[in-house]
DNA sequence: ATTACTAGTAGACGAGTAA
DNA sequence: TTTACTCGTCTACTAGTAA
């Protein structure tokens, strides 16, 4: 993404573009971005081309508003600054057991991702994911780590059916090794899943609805 | 400040380079802002011209380190970044009242200050300031502000002496309207001078020691 | 007032290359 | 290998201006 994008997508941001649209015209943009009328009117097209922004052309003025993709990748580079200036390598997540839909399990036990896991891990996980419901307060923190870069975990086509590309990230849930796992292109899920090389409900005798504490290697 | 500039020492700031000097070749740093070995080398060259990164130039590879002010650029963005994502327009300050020494009073008393108050605060402050030690855990709260627009307090010169610009925040502490006053130029200060329309100490009890609330309007 | 086109120009970029 | 110069190209900008 180009820088010149994200500078003027945060001078709307600031402005409120975010939660609503927002009056502002091109002149007052590009005074705020140290540019003239005309270069200020191009960027916005630019924006409204490569979808980051939706815009109501009135008759007077404009009114400007980011997209979800828009919002997205002020997010990513929130999350840079973050690990920047936040971060000391661990961001402990805080959640709840929760029953998974068997889906997890479903999903682990493809050979295509389990050799990977052992390869990147350094662990042959449980055949089974835990799932934990992340704390409402704590979902800003799943946005850092959707910023970092993990371990890639690559997808694959297997009987005709695709499994998509997902991201692992080394972690502990009491002082075992583990890795949350988080599928590429999820959109703000508030559960993660757990993969491990044991039985996380057996060796720590838990079950839904326990809290757990997971310290998420940055 | 060119966006070019800070999307440059953002990645420079991700592989550790305000702590520390970090290798970085300008191949790579090209490969990082996806842009030929030669450019990267050309924006190097110009952020040592900006003093926003120091270089040590060896025979094999450069490293680089951000500036204290290259750091200050960034801090700044974050800010901006924490105004969109984090602000429910009011911070909250906790700190603990301490003596001044009577240089608050001396310069809040100035009449070019004075008049400034009144006009943008919508108060006349009473000639003296409450100082207050902001806590630790709080001071990275005080960037934030600093980052925020404010009602800005223009300085001037009285008898060949010149008194600086300041932001002035408007306030409240136990419900009751202030302003916190910062220095244009001032650098991690951890104290905080309130300027209020009546005598802080006397009308609300407090005293040298006593924890205090600032809720900060941003 | 607006937005945004065209045209001319300055500056950013990468290829080639030296040290 | 490095860094970083020169130089040609092309993009990105602003001024002028139309709608």
């Amino acid at each position: 993404m180009d820088s010149k994008y994200t500078f003027a997508l945060r001078k709307i941001a600031l402005l409120g573009g975010i939660e609503d649209y927002v009056v502002l015209s091109s002149r007052e943009l590009g005074d705020a971005l140290e540019m003239s009328q005309q270069s200020a009117s191009k960027r916005i097209l630019e924006l409204l081309d490569e979808k980051l922004i939706i815009r109501d052309l009135g008759a007077r003025k404009q009114r400007i508003k980011l997209t979800p993709k828009g919002v997205d990748e002020l997010k990513q580079e929130y999350g840079e600054y973050r690990r920047v200036f936040e971060i000391n390598d661990q961001i402990t997540l805080h959640g709840v057991v929760s029953e998974g839909m068997g889906e997890g399990r479903y999903y682990v036990c493809q050979a295509g991702y389990m050799t990977q896991f052992e390869e990147k891990l350094g662990f042959k996980p449980y055949e089974g994911t835990l799932n934990i419901v992340i704390d409402r307060e704590d979902l800003s923190k799943l946005d850092i780590i959707r910023s970092a870069p993990g371990e890639s975990i690559s997808g694959f086509t297997q009987d005709g059916r695709t499994f998509g590309q997902a991201i692992a990230h080394k972690s502990k849930i009491k002082s075992i090794d583990c890795a949350i796992v988080i599928p590429e292109r999820s959109h703000y899920e508030n559960i993660v899943e757990i993969v491990c090389q044991y039985h996380l409900r057996r060796t720590l005798s838990i079950g839904n609805g326990d809290r757990v504490e997971i310290k998420v290697k940055i």
